[in-house]
RNA sequence: CGGGGCGUAGCGUAGCCUGGUAUCGCGCCUGCUUUGGGAGCAGGAGGUCACCGGUUCAAAUCCGGUCGCCCCGACCA
């Protein structure tokens, strides 16, 4: 058993360190149907943490949630081309209901574009009822062939938005709008730097005009698109007959956005801050923020120190910090357990600061702050307490942005490049590689096949190189654009 | 769907070749002693050996079939 308390280091086996690390920090299980996945407390408590930002997020930028339901009739499904042709393949149908055939069988939402179409045209006339902004918080299902937790299972749960607009540019300024907002969240909630761009068409989103996406490294170099949003034209409107009244009078079709983010972005987090002792998770998302561990010997001393771990769970959990809430705090009184079983299991589940008191702290007037991402341990007087572990969560928070922005830079990779060199690093540690590309999707094809790299994005221009690209990476010819190149999940 | 692995207590496993009393560790329960980096001792509970069929006096073990899960490749948030 002694083996077994460790975890397959990352640099041995990502994959095998992976799936160990969201199995014993007890973030989601195996479900007895194939594919599918439970979402345990801990799991599901990050996931509402990123629930309420997102939320919070859309509200503030005019979005109102709905529900739309689980059941779309198949033929819906079928009235935009290239949608039905992306998502056929992979739905679930129900084609029984109290023991008949149904008329006409039902698809389980793989995504809800269609449904949510429909219903827009019923509801909207003219251009005074634009834009329409909704968001839904649903779980969907999409039948892969290969599963894996968190990152792909047969059903997950995630926000769509779905916006119809008078215009073009009002659509694209929405749906640019959106990714910035996917892109803060990632940054400054999750602390997994992104890069944006805009797919290929390749890579696009089924039925949409244009896709866009943030893209994020995990610690083995590939990449992890983490959240798409697609200006969808007037794909859907004609489809559905969306259409409203102008200003002028005339009628048109609306213009319509959707974007979304799944509960995948909890397999980004865990690849992108997990160690080998376990999963790490920023503040901000963390269920848990503080736990504190007491420590004694004689009963006199457990009765002592009981105490004063009380107190200080209930000082810091009543802590008023800058923003008005408070800090999530647990006090971990097993008695069955030594003090170092508490810190590995602690460590293993991720909680960034971890609270260690024991006699010889209370006789300082002290306890000892241990942060996880670092290990670094410090005390802090018992009179500031609180402000000294708000202080440092929010250094925490920091530092794993940095360190996260700081380990995808290291392995990037900018200018000239032959294509052999890039495929001695694919078939290598991999990376994220900008180089040029000529527009051919022949070309995009052909890397695919060679090396199995995708293009993720054409970046956005802030993240496009000093020196644009002068040759395509593998035909050689004029480049038309800066592409960002990588193994993908 | 192709390749590989696996199904024995909550978890991890031994036993299978060569048929005969179900193995060990962790975890769990009780008690005592412990507790500043994965505690010790003693006692205890816990099993349709994935499922179906066959061979046999007797099957976890041999034979036939079925199902499921995990990992690696072709599709995808």
């Amino acid at each position: 058993m002694a083996d077994d308390k460790k975890l397959t280091p990352r640099a041995e086996d990502f994959s095998a360190w992976y799936n160990e690390v969201v199995l014993r920090a007890e973030l989601a299980d195996y479900s007895p149907v194939r594919g599918c996945m439970v979402i345990r407390p801990d799991g599901y408590g990050i996931w509402e943490r990123m629930q309420r930002a997102l939320d919070d997020m859309f509200k503030a930028t005019g979005h109102r949630n709905a529900y739309f339901p689980l059941f779309i009739p198949e033929s819906f499904l079928h009235k935009e081309a290239q949608h039905v042709e992306g998502f056929a393949p992979e739905t679930a149908v129900v084609t029984h209901g109290g023991g008949k055939a149904l008329e006409e069988p039902l698809v389980v939402r793989p995504t809800s574009e269609t449904i949510i179409y429909a219903m827009f045209a019923k509801w909207v006339q003219s251009y005074r009822d634009l834009p329409l902004l909704i968001n839904q918080w649903a779980n969907v299902v999409r039948w892969e062939m290969r599963t894996r937790l968190f990152l792909r299972t047969l059903e997950f749960l995630w926000q769509e938005g779905h916006t119809a607009h008078a215009t073009h540019d009002e659509a694209e300024e929405e749906a640019r709008r959106m990714l910035g907002v996917y892109r803060d969240f990632m940054e400054g909630w999750m602390a997994m730097p992104v890069v944006t761009g805009r797919k290929t068409e390749s890579e696009k989103f089924a039925g949409a005009l244009r896709t866009y996406s943030c893209e994020a490294m995990m610690q083995d170099n590939k990449a992890l698109q983490a959240g798409t949003s697609h200006n969808l034209g007037q794909n859907f409107a004609r489809a559905f007959d969306l259409t409203f009244q102008t200003e002028s009078g005339g009628t048109e079709y609306a213009w319509n956005t959707s974007w979304g983010v799944s509960t995948r972005l909890i397999g980004g987090l865990v690849m992108t801050h997990g160690d080998d002792k376990g999963l790490r998770i920023p503040p901000l998302l963390a269920p848990t923020e503080v736990v504190i561990v007491p420590i004694w010997r004689s009963d006199e001393e457990r009765a002592r120190v009981f105490e004063a771990a009380e107190r200080i769970a209930r000082s810091l959990g009543d802590w008023e910090r800058r923003e008005p809430n408070r800090l999530r705090v647990r006090l971990d009184l097993r008695e069955t357990l030594k003090p170092g079983a508490k810190y590995y299991e602690w460590e293993m589940r991720g909680v960034p600061v971890r609270v260690e008191l024991g006699p010889r702290d209370l006789e300082k007037n002290q306890a000892v702050l241990v942060r996880r991402d670092t290990g670094a341990k410090q005390p802090a007087s018992l009179d500031t307490i609180g402000e000294d572990v708000e202080a440092l969560l929010e250094s925490i928070q920091d530092a794993m942005l940095t360190e996260a922005r700081a380990r995808r830079e290291a392995h990037s990779v900018r200018g000239a490049i032959t294509y052999d060199r890039f495929r001695e690093i694919m078939d290598g540690e991999g990376a994220f590689v900008y180089a040029g590309w000529c527009g051919n999707a022949a070309c995009e094809a052909a890397i695919k096949e060679e090396t199995k790299a995708t293009i993720r994005v054409l970046p956005d221009e802030e993240f496009r190189s000093a020196e644009p690209p002068t040759h395509c990476l593998k035909c050689n010819q004029p480049a038309t654009s800066e592409a960002l190149w990588a193994k993908a999940y």
